[in-house]
DNA sequence: GGACCCTTGTGTACGATGTCCACATTCGGG
DNA sequence: CCCGAATGTGGACATCGTACACAAGGGTCC
């Protein structure tokens, strides 16, 4: 009906009509990379609200598309959802690696490998608590489980848990951990560290003052050394 | 316009009709208790899918009433919500009361208090497995935090977080945990249950054999013990 | 016992969302 | 250069949460 100029033109009119919900700005009828775009607007939706705010119909009002389009490049939702998770996994993993990697230098070999370790855990409880709603995100699952456990989020290293198994091993590696203590010691320590990021999150413990729980997160990697 | 029984006839037609959603039988105008009914339904579909199931419109029909009904009880869907929490919280309290409860007689104080407290961690995380969807509803937080942390949910004897503190304070009354330790002990024990419990659910570890899910909770209870 | 009013349930309606289907536009190869 | 595959649009539908006005019933005070 309309050329691809007319279109256009008639996507950004002059008019100030009261009702303007977000630029429908694009001067090519084709997007060019409208799945990341997708994923990155739902990654800023996800940022402020958690998984339940990533919104379908939103994140392509943020592309400038119309909402039918994004089933050009996700199934549904939730593979959209799955997506976002992805991407907020990769950053915790960022997180987790650049905590390691402001550590000062360390002189003992073991104290080194502790120091890395208590990273991965640090770093783990500060995206936690920098990016609650992306943090949310990262392990939501879907109710009906369509798009669990098929695939993993890399970051730039690995995945959190190879961060965390790296870690583990550096441990046992400079004698920091007895070898019949490593195995599954990733779960104990992952339970303990992301439990406490739950509680600082949405429980019992949320709000309490950054110092405060950064103490919190000392004290559990405390007790996970303790009792690895 | 319909005299009350007229209504009643009306709304159970002999009609075989396609569509029956679900029984819309009630002899009274007022339904009596549907507060409660709508807990109740609320309940069961946070049961079979978790907090997302719980839909308002999907409560009232199980309660045979007209969707703004609810709002007579609950301000919006997330009141709702946050009794079926409060519900499952207290369900939750029992599972940990019960494990306690069926704890054989111990001969040593000491070893008792262990036991109790034990039982505490593997009760949170038995309900946490036979009953992930009210798991996950009672721990699930609203994103506009309307609905936070103004009331807590008592069980027959107190809320899970009272039982687990009592149980500490016998570790430290029969001298199984030294005084020092215990304050912000039930922070460290409920972050590491609290983390596998999730990690079972919809974490890395979901559907882990019952026995292997058992094992992991001695294990991350045994670290407790030892990290505290 | 009857009039009043507060509580509780109904009817209707609106906007938002996920998703389906048919159609339009564009791009890349033969 | 033309045609099919990829991508975006338009329109529609069921479902959901919720607001507003109205009806029915129960309790209370005269």
């Amino acid at each position: 009906m309309l050329s691809t100029l007319e279109w256009v033109m008639a996507a950004a009119p002059d008019t100030d009509e009261p009702k303007r919900p977000t630029r429908p700005t694009r001067s090519t009828y084709r997007h060019g990379d409208l799945r990341n775009a997708l994923i990155k607007a739902g990654v800023e939706l996800a940022r402020e609200g958690g998984p339940e705010a990533v919104v379908l119909r939103a994140a392509t009002r943020h592309a400038g598309v119309v909402p039918n389009a994004a089933y050009r490049h996700f199934a549904d939702r939730g593979a959209l959802l799955h997506a976002v998770s992805q991407a907020a996994m990769a950053r915790v993993a960022r997180t987790m690696e650049a905590e390691q990697a402001a550590l000062p230098p360390a002189t003992d070999a073991k104290e080194a490998a502790r120091a890395r370790f208590r990273a991965v855990g640090t770093g783990y409880l500060r995206f936690a608590q920098e990016e609650p709603g992306l943090f949310r995100a990262a392990f939501h699952v879907p109710g009906d489980m369509s798009h669990a456990a098929d695939d993993d989020a890399a970051g730039s290293g690995g995945t959190p848990f190879e961060l965390l198994g790296a870690a583990l091993d550096d441990l046992v590696e400079t004698g920091a951990l007895p070898e019949d203590r490593r195995p599954g010691a990733e779960f104990l320590a992952w339970s303990a560290v992301h439990g406490l990021a739950v509680l600082l999150i949405d429980g019992p413990l949320r709000g309490l003052h950054p110092t405060q729980a950064h103490d919190a997160g000392r004290h559990v990697i405390d007790m996970i050394e303790r009792g690895i």
